[in-house]
DNA sequence: AGCATAGTTGAGTATTTTTGTCAACAAAAC
DNA sequence: GTTTTGTTGACAAAAATACTCAACTATGCT
């Protein structure tokens, strides 16, 4: 029941984008040196986001990635559902994984994966972006304060 | 993000467990055709439900294993605990995962996975083996009534 | 005692998923 | 036209998962 590397690398690239939006465009290079990952997994991360048209990537000298919407409109959710996937406990609370399981007609046990996935679902996207960059700035602050 | 089947049959042997406990011992091969899964796999699984404290295994003919706690008083989170691990998203907010990640002090995406696994685990903990009894009673009275 | 029925346990294996890397390519700036 | 940067698909190493097998132990029955 854990959240892949794809899904927190993804969160954290996300931030990161957001923290460093006021610079312009932010190159790869860059979020990877500061988030410690792999410049080109970064870049297939990158290219789901892209697709689902939550960032941009500008080629050239000088590009870079960009947010699309403002953080304020990007939910965690959001980025991990396009990175790994519909938020679910288990395969057959989700669209197709429901047809692949004969059991799911009369099945006790899935109604309670559905009602905890569709709260755990809720409970992420509920936070967004922004909330993540201003718990960055509290943490900042606090560190600042307290020298 | 998704439970194991490790998780899935643990729940659905314990429950198989909870509904058939008033017939005494329930063998494995039983438990084993009505939920459609090996039998091997369920002595695995029980194995550790057994070192648990949660099951008991009788050996012999006529054995079988039982429930040794009363089913309100298992709950489905202890049972995925049992046999997958702490209920974390992500690994670095469990105790032993937090020593081996270097940004574990000062990231902030860590909080947000800590509260979202809390509220997670207070949410499986919450339902317990005679909720998911009472569930499948409904279950079964409401394809009767519809005949 | 001896046989049949069950659970116990450790080792091993096949499959799948995850986590990346590599190399060739495309676009844009200068 | 060269350099910088993102794009894309193919591939591979590693880890986790999902089992199976075989030998063993304990118990009840006749």
């Amino acid at each position: 029941m854990r959240l892949s590397t794809r899904g927190r690398y993804a969160v954290r690239a996300m931030l990161d984008l957001a923290l460093h939006q006021g610079e312009g465009l932010v190159p790869r290079a860059a979020i990877a040196r500061r988030q410690g990952l792999s410049p080109t997994y970064i870049a297939h991360l990158f290219r789901r986001l892209e697709r689902a048209g939550l960032v941009e990537g500008v080629k050239g000298p000088g590009g870079g990635y960009r947010l699309r919407r403002h953080p304020a409109e990007i939910s965690v959710g959001e980025i991990i559902r396009v990175v790994e996937g519909p938020i679910a406990l288990v395969h057959c609370v989700t669209p197709e994984g429901q047809k692949r399981c004969r059991r799911a007609a009369d099945c006790v046990t899935r109604g309670l994966w559905r009602e905890v996935s569709e709260a755990l679902a809720e409970m992420l996207d509920r936070v967004t972006l922004q909330d993540l960059c201003a718990r960055a700035e509290e943490r900042k602050e606090a560190s600042i304060s307290s020298m």
